[in-house]
DNA sequence: GCGACAG
DNA sequence: ATCTTGTCGC
């Protein structure tokens, strides 16, 4: 097994007040100056992602580890577990960690770089279910969302790799990166232990033909499937 | 106060 | 996220 903590800290919060005091307490330990994993070189990529039945009250995450380089499919895990938390623009992390982390920790592998659902840093204080979970592993995250949340950004070039600027006022929380030509680019940020750069280096070397990178794409397909044998 | 708002 | 049929297009 790899020594990512499959549970949860002591302290996880309930209300919204404490999640909030929770983010507010571990946004400082978000590591910003390393460059992250170098694209190109031999990686582990792991997808995470995470599906809901409220009328059952059930939650299925999954993670997919990748080889980055041909995005052959290495180890996949599941875990299954009841929904802990609303859904609250801000707080997500506190809906989805909990049985991301059982999964996660169910891997053989050691990620190299964990890819999730949502945002890190682009966040209204700075600290998104990205970067909440790379600080609660210690492993490099980035984000990777299907929306541009709250924030402002310019139409990026219409070919793949062009990219533009994601804004909180004027600062750039992350980017809206075009992953295929002529198709509505993704929003990446940076969560943990990774640039921005970086981290849309390794989205577009993960983007084989879809508009999603393959470890999100593969994540989403195992999490629904194991909600439903669940 | 009101609306918008990752999944 | 999830509810949901067909349909247009490569």
């Amino acid at each position: 097994m790899s020594d990512i903590p499959g549970e949860l800290p002591p302290d996880w919060p309930t209300t919204e007040a404490e999640a909030r005091a929770v983010q507010d307490a571990l946004r400082e330990s978000v590591v910003r100056d390393e460059a992250g994993p170098p694209p190109g070189a031999p990686l582990v990529a792991v997808g995470v992602d995470v599906a809901y039945d409220d009328e059952r009250d059930v939650v299925a995450a999954a993670a997919v580890a990748l080889d980055a380089d041909t995005c052959e499919v290495l180890e996949e895990t599941t875990a299954v577990g009841r929904v802990a938390f609303p859904y609250v623009p801000g707080l997500l992390a506190f809906r989805e960690i909990p049985t991301v982390l059982a999964a996660l920790g169910r891997l053989e592998r050691t990620p190299g770089l964990v890819v999730c659902d949502g945002y890190g840093l682009a966040h209204p204080r700075r600290f998104g279910l990205a970067s909440h979970l790379g600080v609660l592993t210690g492993l490099p995250t980035i984000g990777v969302a299907k929306n541009p949340f709250a924030f402002r950004h310019e139409q990026p070039g219409p070919r793949r790799g062009d990219s533009s600027p994601l804004l909180d006022g004027d600062e750039e929380v992350g980017r809206a990166l075009r992953t295929r030509d002529g198709v509505k680019p993704v929003f990446v940020s940076v969560g943990h232990r990774v640039s921005l750069d970086g981290a849309c280096a390794h989205v577009l070397r993960l983007t084989r033909g879809y508009r999603l990178p393959e470890t999100t794409r593969r994540a989403d397909a195992l999490c629904r499937a194991a909600l439903k044998r669940s």
